[in-house]
DNA sequence: CTGAGATTGCCGTTGAATGGCAATCGTGTG
DNA sequence: CACACGATTGCCATTCAACGGCAATCTCAG
């Protein structure tokens, strides 16, 4: 911009002063603003009211600002996300109500899984999951089955960068994680305990779309005490081809399966 | 912006850009959202490659570009309606399992209800709400709700701006609407006929935040044959109380409730 | 009343943003 | 294969939207 001391674009700011925002911060006020996102104060003040016109940002009673709905609406409106999002949630739902557990959807985006729904159960294993939050594709269930499923490209590049630890059982070593991806894509489904948080594993299988391709991850989280592995796939893969269905895929023409017809 | 034909700001016309996209227009080449938002090509292209550097649109494998996922991921991480989604989803199923009818969540947004949540059934009556979609207040049995336990203010506000006739029965007399929203208020509910469609009725009762604010309305739309109203309107009422309490609310205390104990 | 912090008005400066033009690329068509 | 048409990009002179420092004002807790 003008004048502007860093070089950033305007935009650029603009998503450094939504991402301001999270969880622990869902309003604030304009010096905190300014002050999280290191931008001259006067330049916060005059961004923010920018915002404030235009709907994305929202004052609030007290005077801090908050995420506007219209940014909410913008975002949500047109994304192709809402369409995989409303075709999963009454499977979800399905999966819910049987296993008990923690329920969540989540899609590749970048180097992370993006979590687009999640169930939550009250009385169940620790869930670090957030709805529109990330964890990386290593950590979780979810990420190894997106990848497991995706293009070689995607898993060779996920292959080449640093994996960091989070547990005594993330998985760390390039060559041990390809033998777990090939182990997926042959079986169809991850389970993986303790990867990420010690006390909870998570077990996942794809969701397919028109042309075959994964477009996202089911997958529940349970205490590791009561994994229950077979009888939990056989939910999620039930829920799993549903959605795929209700997305317009027509079914894999795989060789092992449907050879019941001839005999 | 500099040399500026038009006196926009670059965060007025990223707006413009991101308003586009619509449900029929999930994606779009760059050419067209010049068209569109009647840009000039060369400010749209270079516009557009910001958005994309920053992810707030994607490239499709054709080349044409969407809205991308990090701007869903911005605006609803920190969104203070995702904790009302949320706490409500599991409610809203209920009624739905029961009514087996469209259900939907609303609040207040400027002009109009925003439509936060729905779910929606096949074999039901017509539905035009849409997920992040708004309807007139005056057009929807929501938004009758919404205002008339908001503040006075409010009520003024909707009263004092010219209402748009939809069908035969669209309340567009502010005198014979401001009855409507006090007999809604009175009563605790609010059920409008073929207001904005003529085929389908709209029964809609209040959702309370923590300090007895009205935050959301809960709906459900059912043909205008089957609206079944008692029965319905206490299916939601328990739902609606049971999503308020989740968000902290703690009961109003009315004169005429709760007079069992001492009686 | 006082001080600390938040917010806004003022204003000279300037480079990010702009948009026209022409070249290039991609795709279909005769 | 030549040609047309539209999408896209490189180039570049122009300029005003954006910038940010400073001081005044407003707020509020102590």
């Amino acid at each position: 911009m003008a004048n502007s001391s860093s070089g950033e674009s305007v935009i650029h700011r603009f998503v450094k002063i939504v991402s301001a925002f999270d969880d622990t911060h869902r309003s604030l006020t304009v010096a905190d603003l300014a002050r999280r996102t290191d931008l001259p104060p006067r330049t916060t003040y005059r961004l923010v009211n920018d915002l404030l016109l235009e709907g994305l940002l929202q004052r609030e009673r007290g005077g801090q600002v908050r995420i506007g709905n219209r940014l909410w609406e913008l975002a949500s409106r047109s994304s192709p996300m809402s369409g995989l999002r409303e075709a999963a949630l009454p499977f979800m739902e399905d999966v819910q109500s049987v296993v008990q557990h923690h329920t969540t959807l989540g899609i590749l985006d970048g180097n992370d899984v993006l979590y687009i729904e999640r169930l939550v159960s009250d009385s169940s294993a620790v869930n670090i999951t957030r709805l529109a939050g990330r964890l990386p594709i290593h950590g979780t269930s979810s990420g190894l089955v997106l990848v497991a499923f995706s293009p070689a490209s995607v898993q060779e590049q996920l292959l080449s960068r640093p994996l960091t630890r989070y547990t005594d059982f993330t998985i760390t070593d390039p060559a041990e994680l390809r033998r777990h991806l090939a182990e997926i894509r042959q079986r169809g489904f991850a389970v993986m305990a303790g990867i990420i948080v010690p006390e909870s594993s998570g077990i996942a299988v794809p969701v397919f779309g028109p042309d075959n391709a994964v477009v996202a991850a089911l997958s529940v989280v349970v205490p590791r005490q009561e994994e229950n592995v077979p009888a939990r796939v056989q939910v999620l893969m039930t829920a799993a081809r549903g959605i795929s269905r209700a997305l317009g895929w027509k079914g894999k023409l795989q060789g092992a399966v449907r050879r019941s017809q001839g005999g």
